[in-house]
DNA sequence: CTTATGTCAGTAATACTGACATTC
DNA sequence: CGAATGTCAGTATTACTGACATAA
């Protein structure tokens, strides 16, 4: 007689399921700030390398072009950051972090450790930074 | 000066990565035999646990109902399970494994077993113990 | 002519909401 | 009547494809 065949012994579920409870996880603590993913990840990328073309933020963060240009459409609307031709390359936009934009992306930034440690909270200091080099591992490929 | 803020340092980040390639891999696996993840999961419950009405495999396997309909069309259209009325309730269709769907799932059940072999390969078999456990504390909220 | 860039419309997968008729 | 069941249409999210105009 075979044991039952079940999904939540397969690593893939396990991984799936603490993935999702993360994504939920920083999906609130965003949404308190009006902001998604995608707009941390853009922002943070400005903040790293300074003043970008929209080509560039799409290698730089593995977001697809299109959705960088509805992303940054909303983070200029609320002033976050700034589009400016290139005068060097007039196909280009410059996109610039403004100042509002680096305080906001201090708050989210802020939102998303809460978020992490929200996460964590079953775990010790040990067997966090534990699942962080076995994922590490995974993720590397 | 503050470290540069890198989203790959995050927890929620990682498992998100890691999540996002197990995914791939049972995609792939499971596409070989024409299957989604709902179709393995939901002939893995019938087998475990026999016949039951759509609603109850919704409460079993936490697929949306509307997404079981959809999912045992398919299944019963390739004669993998088999959906007759429920003489004690005329509500219900009372949902069979048939033998047909049971060797489909001796193979979708061995497809995930390669993919999760492939997944884990940069662990060894401690660490593979190890995440598994770090993991469920994660899911078990 | 070919390539890179920015924009937009459309699509696919996943998961949920709402409405409905039937039956309990 | 209120609640459960099965069905379907529609929606939201995320991520991608294709087409296009412009400029290099």
């Amino acid at each position: 007689m075979d044991a039952p065949i079940r999904m939540t012994d397969f690593p893939s579920w396990l991984l799936g399921q603490a993935a999702a409870r993360a994504q939920r996880l920083i999906g609130e603590h965003l949404g308190r700030l009006g902001a998604r993913g995608y707009h941390f990840r853009l922002l943070a990328t400005l903040a790293e390398h300074g003043p970008l073309s929209q080509a560039a933020l799409g290698r730089h963060t593995g977001i697809h072009v299109s959705e960088i240009v509805a992303a940054l459409n909303e983070l200029a609307a609320a002033g976050h950051v700034e589009r400016s031709p290139d005068p060097t390359d007039r196909r280009r936009n410059v996109v610039t972090l403004t100042p509002a934009g680096q305080g906001y992306l201090g708050r989210l930034h802020h939102e998303l450790l809460l978020a992490q440690d929200e996460l964590l909270a079953p775990l010790t200091a040990a067997e966090r930074a534990q699942l962080m080099t076995l994922l590490r591992r995974l993720a590397e490929h």
